[in-house]
DNA sequence: CAGGATCCTACGCGATACTG
DNA sequence: CAGTATCGCGTAGGATCCTG
């Protein structure tokens, strides 16, 4: 047990531990976009499908029924014609939407870095 | 164009969007795992694999390449016998782990919103 | 419009064996 | 110790077609 461990009430290095399969879900590119899209509004599926451009439509069914499952997004369906349904964060979801947006607007800031890095390390070591 | 594009000088939803990519590296389970390990000091290989639960040494080797490729991450070679490696973070890698570890610790801290919501889900909808 | 159902394939990843 | 190399399987996910 060392000092780093120290610091989690659970061990999130531990194999089974629970928060894992939270960090599972947090760590995926398409539900940090959708979060983060979600942040400013209720949203339509194919108005999210149109914005986060490259995402399937099987994807990002599945990714909002994981995020819905985990309490993080509400649907709502409107009796419209034809059917409405919209997306919209819970307040569970929006706690944490702040650190979600933290992430992607980290890789805004830093990307150029990143590239930078890269291509310093691509030309150290050349194919 | 809307308000929520506005917010980002790049737009993140965008298919090829070079922020994407970064995310792409961030968005990683293992990743997130490993760089909020790197935050209490420099390690050795062997050490990250064993206080990660469940990685494998190929997962670990090929993610480590990785952030090491995106400057997050720095790689030191001692000539003992046998060779000792540490990885530890770069400055850029450690501007990073305040978000990372934030999401570490906010799956930590709502874990148990998170599976209790699960519950809910999956009783109204049973298999 | 908001998805569900299928088919199919690339490739992520574990397991194993080997090396400097 | 700190990895690389290879094989082989499972599955995530794209493409396509269909429906209330």
């Amino acid at each position: 047990m060392t000092m780093a461990m120290m610091q989690h009430a659970y061990d999130v290095y531990e194999n089974r531990c629970p928060t894992r399969l939270v960090l599972d879900r947090l760590a995926d590119k398409w539900a940090v976009l959708i979060l983060d899209r979600l942040d400013e509004g209720p949203v339509r599926f194919n108005h999210i499908r149109r914005d986060i451009k490259g995402i399937s439509q099987k994807v990002l069914s599945q990714t909002l029924k994981k995020l819905e499952r985990d309490g993080l997004v509400s649907r709502a369906v409107f009796a419209t014609v034809p059917v409405t349904v919209e997306y919209a964060l819970t307040p569970l979801g929006r706690t944490l939407t702040e650190t979600v947006s933290a992430l992607a607007h980290w890789a805004e800031r830093n990307m150029d870095a990143v590239l930078a890095a890269q291509r310093a390390y691509d030309e150290a070591s050349p194919a």
